[in-house]
DNA sequence: CTTTATTTTCAGTAATTATTGAAAGTTTGA
DNA sequence: TCAAACTTTCAATAATTACTGAAAATAAAG
């Protein structure tokens, strides 16, 4: 097995990178991606402009990308006492992070379509057409319960604590 | 609780934009999810033909995303005796569904991200700044375990068959 | 209150991604 | 071997999404 040496500066790249289009492939933002992932391996917080010029972007995208950050409860604000500059950093738990991102698109994404599939089983469908109706249904069924059962899942995952998630679940997979 | 009647065209038309708006929110073209769920919902077959008319698409639209939902074997064709079109079925087994859609994306957008942070992992890295190193290093190693243990889980997911994931798994949900 | 440092907003623009439609390709049957 | 029926491809275009940069807003210091 070859062990490589490289530079920091590249490795951090490649990772900054990878970690972009991962997000990108999944429906979140790029460029949030990536500045999560520069703050995961940041020994310490970093201001806007440090930002702005490790990712070479503008004021506004890195501004509102870490305000998203934020939102999603990944980011933290740090203040410097004599500094009117905000610094930020990433919580580094990535238990907790995951936790957050499955609770905050559950939330967002999931939970309406859930909310629409028990509307379509509990409503009354008409039509003139029996096999249609029928498969509509069904179809319909299936999914609710499906979906319905992988999300009481997800919410086990998201309210456990990291200890029950390494303990219980992942002695599963031996 | 009110329950109201719809027309089967309207319920059905709900479902196929909830559907595709999911999918476009989780990186999947939204075309592709609307043939898909309006293929999970039809109780039979249907040709390229019913397909383009039902999502007002256009055939190099339709014939696409048809042929990338047979890539990932959420759609079959059917082929009828004395007639030369095709006709696409969706299976119905939704357990089945989610498997392979799980182990698609799985193979083809985590796997070469789990190659890199191991490679990051053996690789040497060298610096001036130790506290930005030692950051880096102690970052990817978490990342690196806890993905990790995470496809450990997903892989045991994907390789069980459905009894399995619901006796043991959902167990876990009471 | 005024100045200066910093953050936020957002209209305009750039980049990316999805879709069309027509031409080329393929298969089947006569 | 040809024509008809159908499928596939792909360059052009449309639609969507992301980004910029400068102006407006906010907050702190003098």
């Amino acid at each position: 097995m070859y062990v490589c040496t490289v530079k920091l500066e590249e490795a951090k790249a490649k990772f900054i990178e990878a970690w972009g289009t991962l997000g990108s492939q999944w429906g979140i933002n790029r460029t949030m991606s990536q500045i999560h992932a520069l703050l995961l391996v940041s020994p310490e917080a970093l201001s806007t402009e440090t930002i702005m010029e490790q990712l070479n972007i503008s004021r506004g995208n890195a501004n509102m990308n870490i305000r998203a950050l934020m939102d999603w409860g990944l980011v933290n604000k740090e203040l410097r006492p004599g500094d009117r500059k905000e610094y930020f950093k990433a919580g580094k738990d990535m238990w907790e992070t995951a936790r957050k991102i499955v609770a905050e698109r559950r939330r967002r994404e999931i939970a309406p379509v859930l909310d629409l599939l028990s509307q379509l089983n509990t409503d009354k469908i008409s039509g003139d057409n029996q096999a249609e109706l029928d498969a509509f249904k069904s179809g319909v069924k299936e999914i609710s319960d499906f979906t319905g059962k992988a999300n009481d899942l997800v919410e086990k995952f998201v309210k456990s604590d990291q200890n029950w998630f390494y303990k219980t679940l992942l002695k599963l997979v031996k």
